[in-house]
Order: C-alpha cells, then sequence, then structure tokens
DNA sequence: TTGCAATTCAAACAGTTGTATGAAACTATC
DNA sequence: GATAGTTTCATACAACTGTTTGAATTGCAA
C-alpha cells in the first residue's frame, strides 16, 4: 500500500543535494525538482522541511550509533564484560570517521551528508543531537569499567578530546589537507582513527593536570577596517 | 567627520543579536531597531549583510591572532629563537580559549559572537577562515623549530588535534556541561588550556601509529521511520 | 549664507521562502 | 463498477528577505 515510491524520491533527492550545496541554499523547490515530484508533497509526507531534515539526520544518526554500539558490545564480550579502553575509544570514534572519511567518500552521499550536518548545524539537526547525551552515557561507563582508579571528570574530558578530534578532522578535513599541502593522508582512515585513539588513550592515562595562573582580557571595541585580510 | 556613531551602532548591535540569537534567524530589521538607525544604513555604510558579518568577524579574528602571535614571540625570545613546544601550542590555544570561556564570557558580547561563527559557520565567515592557512603556518613552523625530530606529517596533526580539542570544547560547551552533570569545570579556563596543551604535547611526543586492518562499509538506504527518537 | 558632499530616511522593489488549498488522479475494497 | 481513502497536482498565499531609490536632512567649508 501507499506508494512510497514519492516519500523516498524526496528523502534522496533532499541528502542528496544537502550534501552538494549544504542546507542553506537548498530550497524545497529544489528538492522537488531534483526528486521530480509535487511541491506539495513535502509537507504532505513530512509535515514541514525541518521534520524532513530531522528524518534524514535522525536515520543517519542511529545507523552510526548502532554501529558503535556493536562495536562496543563485542568488544566488552570479548573481554568478559570489561573491554580495553582502545578498544572503547575505537567503537566510538571508528564508526563516525569511517562513515565520513575514506576514498570512497565522494560516492557516499550519507557521508557527505553528515560532514554537511556536522558543518552547518540547522536547528532541526541540533534539537537531535542535544538527545545524544544518554547514548554517550554508555561510552562513559564502559570507560568507567576500563579505569576504574580514573576522575569521573578526566573520562569525560578524555570521550570529549577524542569526540572533538574525529569531529574536528571531519570538519576541517580540507582544511588540513591544505594546510598540509597533502602531507596529511586523509584517505587512510584507518590511519587517522588509530591516531585519534591512540592520543585520546595518552590523554587518558596521562598525569593530573596542574593550576596555574590567572588569564588577563580586554574589551575590544570595534573600529574601522581597511582593507584588512585576516 | 563622518559620523561613525550609525557605523558602530550598526556593528555593536549586529554582533550582540546574532551572538544571542545566531545568524540564522536575525535579519537586517532586525539590527536596524536594535540599533535606532534606518534600514538603508547597513548598506550604505557596509555595502551588503555578509560585509557586515564579515567586518565583524575579521575584527575579532585579527584580535585574537595578534594575541596568539604575541605570545608566541613572547616565548621564542625567552627561550633565544626557540620556545618549548607547550609554549608554542598555549600561543596557540590560550587566547581562543580564554576569548571564549570563562566566567565573565556571559558579559563578553564579543566571545559570544566567537562562539556563534564557530558553530554555525555562515559563508562569509567560511570564506574568512580558509584564509587562516598562512597564520597556522607560523606555529608550525615555530614547532618544527622545537621538535627537529619529528615528521611534519606529526607536526599537522598535533597542531590539527590542539584546535580540534580547543574549537570543540568552545562549540560544545554546554554539551559537555551537561554530560559531565557539572563534574567538569568549563569556568575554570585555565585548566583547560593547561589540559588541552598537556594531551596536545603527549600526542606530538607520542610514538608512531601503527596501520591495521581494512574498513567495512555499507550503503544504507532510508527507511520509513516509526516514532524513533536518535 | 551659500554650496556641496555626506548621511539619513521612508518607501518600495523584486525575489524567494515554506506552507495551504481544493480539485484531480489514482488505488484498493467491496 | 461504485465508493472511500490516499496521493498528486497546479496554484495561490502570506510573509519575509536583502537591496535600491530618490528625496530630505545634516554638517562642514568657503
Amino acid at each position: 500500500m501507499s506508494s512510497d515510491r514519492t516519500r523516498s524520491a524526496i528523502l534522496a533527492a533532499a541528502e542528496r543535494l544537502y550534501a552538494d550545496r549544504g542546507f542553506g541554499d537548498v530550497t524545497l523547490r529544489d528538492i522537488v525538482a531534483e526528486a521530480n515530484v509535487n511541491l506539495a508533497a513535502v509537507n504532505y509526507h513530512f509535515g514541514s522541511k525541518d521534520e524532513l531534515i530531522a528524518e534524514l539526520f535522525v536515520t543517519r544518526s542511529l545507523a552510526t550509533n548502532r554501529e558503535r554500539l556493536n562495536e562496543l558490545k563485542a568488544a566488552e564480550e570479548k573481554g568478559g564484560g570489561r573491554a580495553p579502553i582502545d578498544s572503547i575509544l575505537h567503537a566510538l570514534v571508528g564508526p563516525t570517521l569511517r562513515g565520513c572519511l575514506g576514498p570512497d567518500r565522494e560516492g557516499s552521499t550519507a557521508a557527505r551528508f553528515m560532514i554537511r550536518a556536522s558543518i552547518e548545524s540547522v536547528p532541526p539537526i541540533r534539537r537531535i543531537k542535544n538527545r545524544e547525551v544518554d547514548h554517550l552515557r554508555k561510552f562513559i561507563a564502559a570507560m568507567r569499567r576500563a579505569m576504574p582508579g580514573r576522575d569521573d571528570a578526566d573520562l569525560y574530558w578524555g570521550l570529549h578530546f577524542a569526540l572533538a578530534m574525529s569531529h574536528h578532522t571531519i570538519r576541517e578535513k580540507e582544511r588540513l589537507t591544505k594546510l598540509s599541502e597533502g602531507q596529511c593522508d586523509l584517505n587512510d582512515v584507518d590511519a587517522i582513527v588509530d591516531r585519534v585513539v591512540s592520543v585520546s588513550v595518552m590523554a587518558l592515562a596521562g598525569g593530573e593536570m596542574p593550576a596555574k595562573k590567572a588569564p588577563a582580557r580586554s574589551a575590544v571595541p570595534h573600529g574601522r577596517l581597511t582593507r584588512q585580510d585576516l
């Protein structure tokens, strides 16, 4: 029953266009043109533009989270309930990095869409991301089991930094390539995953952080700019 | 000559509104209402909306970059031309983190604006950020002097990760607070800077990365979602 | 004061946006 | 094949967007 053809065509077209041109300058009219469906179909099938975007993002997020948890579960079973810290972090950042980077990234609309979502952060997506906390808590729990001695705060910081490195690598992939003049190989995904995991493990295994002096800040008013670059 | 009053009022109002509500839903009409000036004044003084945003961002970026280079220069002079790696990284991430985090963050419109710019990434800002590469190269050069043995690629990755941690901390400040239930103190900026620097140094000082097995990826089509959360 | 340029202003422009409507076309069930 | 429910369609709507216009006003120099 009920032709899913229109619905799927809209989803596919929307994901492709958003991936290619960003959320900012893709309109519903662009999407329906690409999908060869009527303009009203979007609101009929999804209710609103935001709900369409949300559905796109939720679908892909669920897939990633599922992968993460599968990998985590496998690692914990292998270790008899206690996965080593590097396996946990590998399960955390691996799926995301593998999904968004890699040599076949050009062909994967889903990956390019997720990169966009990571860069642009439009309201419906932001709303969904805020619910990711529960998912991350499962990794914190696993990390706590792997490193019983560690302060909780250190675990949170470790997880935070692991996500920081993986997301920032995805977001700034091109800038890093440009900066390093190709010396950083963004196609060797496994090497990147290992690097991120390795640094994260060092961050977690490293010593306590010292406290130091106070900062200095000044309120800088806006002056007139005379044709200066960055 | 030429009343800068209108110009400054627009800059101040725009920065405040963008900081509070984001680029997405602040219109020129909102800005001129807040600034108590005429609508046409924006185009008269800045040419276009994008040029207004660009000027806001360039001003603040220049200030940060200036701070960074000053700190770097001071460290190099102190070390007789060769600054230690942790001082270099401190100069890199310190100004940004101090500018955007900290207890007085609430009062600083400039800081809140830069956080927005970091989160939303609107076209005129993206264009400017792409020119930041030259600025970063100065830090790569300093790092090369501090660690002559290291591969260039490792240096790039180290700098990349340092920026990743500092930017992600700024972007996800609230999520980390929520996730850690307040156990990560986002107000102790110096501690955060030290933590980021310390991890970055470990990343740079750590051993080489091994290579491993190949990844597996599958093309996941969009199905119908039945009221599922993330 | 006169003259000229810089600035302000109200108003309109031209285009785009997401959404709503109501009739038409289709589909499956009886 | 009539009926009821679903889906498609062309079209209009209403609101909002950044930008432009040309006249009014202001400020400063001669």
